[in-house]
DNA sequence: ATTACTGCAAAGCATTTGCAAATGC
DNA sequence: GCATTTGCAAATGCTTTGCAGTAAT
C-alpha cells in the first residue's frame, strides 16, 4: 500500500478491537495470497465502528461518499472475505430463493443445510424447542415461531472429500 | 368458482393432504372475507405435491404452464396466504437485506427478532448450542456454524398492544 | 352488481459482475 | 512489471406491483 488511509479518531474500544483484528486480517489475507488494500481496512474498520448488527447496505451506504470512499462492490466483497475469516456472521442472509416447507401433518422439525451439496436434513429435537420457549420467556419475548439452521458438510459430502 | 379445476391422478397421500387441508384453507379465508379461487386450490395441491422443500420460484415455475396455468405473481401471493394460514413455513427467507454482526470479541449467541418493530434481541444458552452439536454428530453432520432465531413479539411492543 | 383476484408485464431493489484503471507485491 | 483489486455502471434475478380484465359472492 503507498498509503494507508488516513488514521482518524475513533472510540476507545473501536480501536482497539480493529488493532487486535487487522493483523489477523492481513494474515488471513496472505494465507490465501490476496492482498492487502486500504479498502479491505476501511471496511474492516466501519464494520467495528458499527454496533453489534447492521445490513450489507447500510454498510455500503456509509462508505459510499466521505474521504474514506469504498464503492458497493467492494463493500460486499470484502464482507464475504470477512466472514471468511470468521469476523462477522450473517445473521439473516439472503439466499437466492425463499425456501418453504410444508407444516401440515409435518411434526414440527429443523434443518441441516450442507454447505457443499446444498441439501437439506431434517432433525428434530424437543428439548431444544423447550429451552428455546424458556429463553424467551426469560425475556419477556412472546414467541410466534423459531427457526434453527446448522451449516455444514452432510456426510456424503464428507466421504466424496476424503476419496 | 364456476368451475373447480379438473381433478387429476394425484397420489393417494397427496390426496389425503389436499382434503384434509383445503376445506381449512377455505375456512381461513372465508374468516379473512378473502374468495375461494381456483387458483388458490392449484397453488395448494401442488404445495402438498411437492416433497417437504421447495422454493418459491420453483412452485411458480412448474404452474407457469400446463392445464393447471397460475401465474408467477399469484403463486407468490397465494404462498403468503397459505403461510399466514399455517400451511407453510419459511426456511430461509429472504429478507430485504442481508444482516451481519461481528463475531470478534463476541460471545457466541442467538437472535430473537421482533415482528413488529425489528428489534434484535441477543440471548446467549450453551445447552442450547450443545443440544445441536450432539445433533449434528448423531447425524454425522459436520457443523461449521448454526443459527437460531426466534420470532415473536418483543416486550415493548406487547406493552404497546395492551394500551 | 360489487369487490376481490388473476395475469401480465413492468418495476423494484439488494447484490453481483465485467472491464478498464489503479494499486499492491 | 505482473496480478489482484477497485470503482463504476450495467446486469441479474427473485419478488412485488399496477392495472385492466375476469371471477367469486
Amino acid at each position: 500500500m503507498s498509503k494507508m488511509h488516513e488514521e482518524q479518531e475513533l472510540p476507545e474500544e473501536v480501536r482497539q478491537s480493529v488493532d487486535e483484528a487487522w493483523p489477523l486480517f492481513i494474515d488471513f489475507l496472505k494465507k490465501k495470497q490476496a492482498r492487502v488494500t486500504q479498502a479491505r481496512k476501511i471496511v474492516l474498520t466501519q464494520v467495528f465502528s458499527r454496533h453489534d448488527h447492521f445490513c450489507a447496505d447500510d454498510l455500503a451506504a456509509e462508505l459510499s461518499s466521505g474521504p474514506n470512499h469504498v464503492s458497493r462492490g467492494t463493500v460486499y466483497r470484502t464482507l464475504a472475505l470477512m466472514e471468511e475469516a470468521g469476523f462477522v456472521r450473517v445473521i439473516r442472509d439472503t439466499d437466492v430463493h425463499a425456501h418453504y416447507e410444508h407444516t401440515f401433518n409435518h411434526p414440527n422439525h429443523e434443518h441441516m443445510i450442507c454447505d457443499q451439496c446444498g441439501e437439506f436434513i431434517e432433525f428434530s429435537d424437543e428439548t431444544l424447542a423447550k429451552l428455546i420457549s424458556a429463553a424467551a420467556r426469560r425475556h419477556n419475548f412472546e414467541e410466534r415461531t423459531h427457526r434453527i439452521v446448522v451449516f455444514g458438510i452432510c456426510e456424503k459430502c464428507q466421504g466424496e472429500q476424503d476419496s
